[in-house]
DNA sequence: TATACTATTGGAAACGTTTCCAGTAACGTT
DNA sequence: AACGTTACTGGAAACGTTTCCAATAGTATA
């Protein structure tokens, strides 16, 4: 293990002189510089991050506390989230926790022990309490959140995400205008304090504004978010329920695992049963018919959370929060309905 | 911030007695245990990960080097190898590289500077040198690796994998039992070094054994190894090779979306084209037909790389390379040729 | 020539932890 | 009562780095 020491004793310098050289400090002169960038090369010297971290008052790193990082429509927000880490000069540590886990403390833990600057917190509940979020110590975004921030102070933390409930009506509203009224909702759980309960919410209200009476044997709950559970749970849907003909997935997943279980059933999309759902993840565009659904620009939504995060961290700006829009992405799982 | 010192003052014990304390050492009484404990929590003492991993010869830390992150077959590896570390008591630090990135080089970094015990490599070349192994510097596990080792000493290194080849072979033979002879393929690139080149042979070999000529213009690379570029690519198959009756696609990825290609092409699956793949991804359960592929026990190749190196680690086992079989899933995708 | 700079360098402390070594106290043994 | 053991505790060095402060040499100014 080549140090910092042994650069310094083989070029005739002092340690302090080779740590400048690495830090681009200005006063060193062109010789020295050389002289030392050289045994670096030659020695093969590696900083080793762990001194580094433990003198400097902060990380160069970024936490990502990410809950479900098995769903793919994570996965282009967690590489725009690397790249704009990397752009900007810091480093994202990602952090997968299990979906029952709790990822504000989670993330105090390990904006602690490894001396994080920021976190982001992707997937996650809505159910915060103001000092859940004090707890973290450090500036951070919430990825996914909502736009209902209940009781919290909107200026102690940041968020980027869309208007999860404005987005599911605007989605169930489209099944409305083809004419469908038995209209289901395909989710994991409809009061997880989630992302799902909102777009519930929106759902609800579609109907509402629809005048169309609420019916709780289309609300299909998986219990898990799963495609063999929203598999298993649209079979059983088909089967107790032949008048349904239009079902409102709350994500691109679920509603291509309905989609198999409609074909495997012998029905046929979009003239027996039309399907719309949100997120826009790239297996979505490959379904036949392709999928119907609200894409969320999920580049986007990484590379704001960290600009909005670097913002507070180096320039000393305020919390802010963004409202992206998705887009409809007209597939062909919504069709009139035919009674 | 507090530290093991703020622990110390506040219970009037020395540092080294906390610090006995927090690592479980025996020497310590019940009394003050029991003090430390209370103050640690009532302090909110979290540790300082940098300071512990500067004293200590080494970290807890296992590199994973993902190339190609992306992919949705890594998923359930990852994630598999994450728990088997966390079951091992180690922790798993992600490293994605890009595609074009050279991972034995950056595996070498990383675990120098991050100080890791050991290293896996997960989705990569084959066309490492003896000395780009030896510069790692721990002992690893190439994780997606192949049978075919070239000039390497085997003893330097473990793996574990299927059998590229011999896989690509029966799975293109599963096509020919069934009477096809106008097989394409449809993969990345032929020669790029990495797996896709092997199972390229193993499609070749298959032909070579029926006897069937090779066919340049149904070897179709993508040049990217993205679902739109197999989209692409299949299309323009279609378009220029109407008596093609199947698929190999070297990975699932690909034939889903060749699947969408040949239903917009308003052609039949298996009726006109029949497909098969390897890997076995969650969404390939989920395509109209179901895809026929062979599944790679991806939990187990998780599980098996981190057995591995925990063994070379903890108890100074050999090197060991572990060949895993996939499962044939069938599906609904190959049938008989029809002419 | 003396003075005040500037440019460059070296020395040393500090970051928070672990661990070796030495020390103390209590206790049992002879 | 002296001794050896045992059980526990404290002190201090060490890990590799950054950075503040002081020191030196050289250069320009008066």
């Amino acid at each position: 293990m080549t140090t910092i020491k042994d650069i310094a004793a083989y070029c005739n310098v002092a340690v302090s002189t080779v740590s400048r050289v690495l830090n681009n400090h200005p006063d060193v002169s062109a010789d020295t510089r050389e002289k030392v960038l050289d045994a670096v090369r030659s020695l093969h010297y590696v900083p080793n991050n762990a001194a580094r971290d433990l003198v400097l008052p902060q990380s160069d790193m970024i936490g990502l506390v990410v809950r479900g990082a098995e769903n793919p429509f994570f996965t282009p927000i967690i590489r725009a989230i690397g790249k704009s880490c990397e752009a900007k000069g810091y480093t994202m540590a990602m952090h997968q926790i299990p979906a029952g886990a709790d990822e504000v403390g989670e993330g105090a833990k390990l904006a602690q022990s490894k001396r994080l600057k920021g976190l982001i917190l992707l997937g996650g509940r809505y159910d915060y309490t103001q000092e859940d979020l004090k707890a973290l110590g450090v500036p951070f975004v919430c990825c996914t959140y909502t736009n209902h921030f209940g009781d919290l102070d909107p200026s102690a933390f940041s968020s980027v995400s869309i208007n999860d409930k404005a987005e599911a009506t605007r989605a169930v509203n489209k099944l409305i205008e083809q004419g469908h009224t038995k209209i289901a909702i395909l989710l994991d759980s409809k009061n997880d304090h989630s992302i799902s309960e909102r777009r519930y919410k929106g759902y609800r209200e579609a109907l509402e504004a629809a005048s169309i009476a609420p019916d709780e044997g289309l609300v299909c709950e998986t219990g898990s978010f799963t495609m063999a559970a929203a598999f298993k749970r649209t079979e059983q849907l088909l089967a107790e329920r032949p008048d349904v003909t239009a079902i409102f997935a709350v994500a691109d997943t679920m509603a291509i695992a309905a989609m198999k279980a409609i074909a495997d059933a012998g029905r046929s999309i979009p003239d027996d049963i039309s399907i719309i759902a949100i997120d826009g993840i790239e297996m979505s565009l490959y379904t036949t018919p392709t999928l119907t659904t609200l894409v969320q620009p999920q580049a986007s939504i990484g590379e704001k959370a960290v600009e909005i995060l670097v913002n507070v961290l180096d320039n000393g700006a305020d919390c802010s929060h963004i409202r992206l829009e998705t887009t409809l992405r007209p597939g062909g799982t919504v069709g009139h309905v035919h009674s």
